[in-house]
DNA sequence: ACCCAGGCATTGG
DNA sequence: CCAATGCATGGG
């Protein structure tokens, strides 16, 4: 049995447009319709199937991480409700409808990719991060395992430049590596007490805890308001606005769920 | 040969 | 406190 059943609303193929959209991820990979992705060491893929996803292999280990992986835990009902007073966003949801963001599972994958993002384009960041994947992460059939901080700590710096990362970005990952914080204790903290000790981390400032809050801790009243991809989309579907954080507020208590609806809607339509 | 792309630390006023 | 600067890569 492979079946795995999905709350409704699910639009599988919406809800992995960023696997595809930006190049090659070789931690989540994108492989003849179906997501791969290293689940306690063993390689599950995912693909659509009528009524729901058909996982393999489906067990007590990886639904939850599949879980996990596809955002299910969102609660997308009290969102597209509170949409519904929204002309805008409710044009985006009703087009978008199923639409669940993936969550980045692993804190350090997450933090890595924030690093590799920085600055560059995506496509550019997708680049990197794979030559980074495919030298120091572990594979499995077709996808493999994002390096662990243990497998990084011991590099050098030239390590890292040799896979273009900047000799600055070099110093973070190692220092994310070498000097991680408990994961667990972080995940407890309220989202200020997250995004301060994310910010105290050279080389992660107020973006990379913001999409850390969104994308890996799935916090509802995230909203990465200097992300210049959200800046467009913000200024594409809602052109009066002017302050992108102040503007967040609008949302609230859903700016996670917003934020992802303005980035995919400013990919998909039209 | 430029220029920009889902930031950040560092330096100088 | 704010402005200017360097950073490496991929795509236009």
């Amino acid at each position: 049995m492979t079946f795995l059943s999905v709350p409704q609303p699910y639009d599988f193929e919406v809800s992995t447009e960023r696997f595809r959209a930006f190049g090659i991820d070789l931690a989540n990979l994108w492989h003849e319709d179906g997501l791969h992705r290293v689940v306690d060491g063993l390689e599950v893929r995912i693909e659509a199937a009528s009524g729901g996803l058909d996982v393999q292999p489906l067990d007590a280990a990886t639904e939850p991480a599949v879980r996990t992986l596809l955002g299910l835990e969102f609660d997308l009902d009290p969102f597209y409700r509170f949409a519904h007073g929204d002309p805008v966003l409710r044009l985006i949801t009703d087009s978008l409808s199923g639409f669940r963001p993936p969550l980045a599972p692993d804190p350090f994958e997450a933090l890595v990719g924030s690093v590799t993002a920085q600055q560059v384009s995506l496509q550019s960041a997708f680049a990197v991060r794979s030559r980074l994947i495919a030298r120091y992460g572990e594979p499995a059939e077709h996808v493999y395992a994002f390096p662990t901080p243990e497998r990084i700590a011991h590099l050098r710096e030239e390590d890292l430049t040799s896979l273009g990362f900047s000799r600055r970005k070099s110093e973070y990952v190692l220092g994310l590596a070498r000097n991680p914080p408990d994961w667990e204790e972080l995940s407890a903290l309220a989202d200020e007490e997250v995004k301060l000790r994310i910010v105290s981390m050279r080389g992660f400032g107020e973006w990379s805890a913001d999409w850390f809050l969104a994308r890996h801790l799935a916090r509802a009243r995230a909203w990465p308001a200097g992300d210049l991809g959200l800046v467009k989309a913000v200024a594409r579907f809602y052109p009066e606005a002017t302050d992108i954080r102040a503007f967040g507020e609008r949302f609230d208590p859903f700016q996670n769920l917003a934020a992802h609806y303005l980035l995919t809607g400013a990919r998909m339509l039209t």
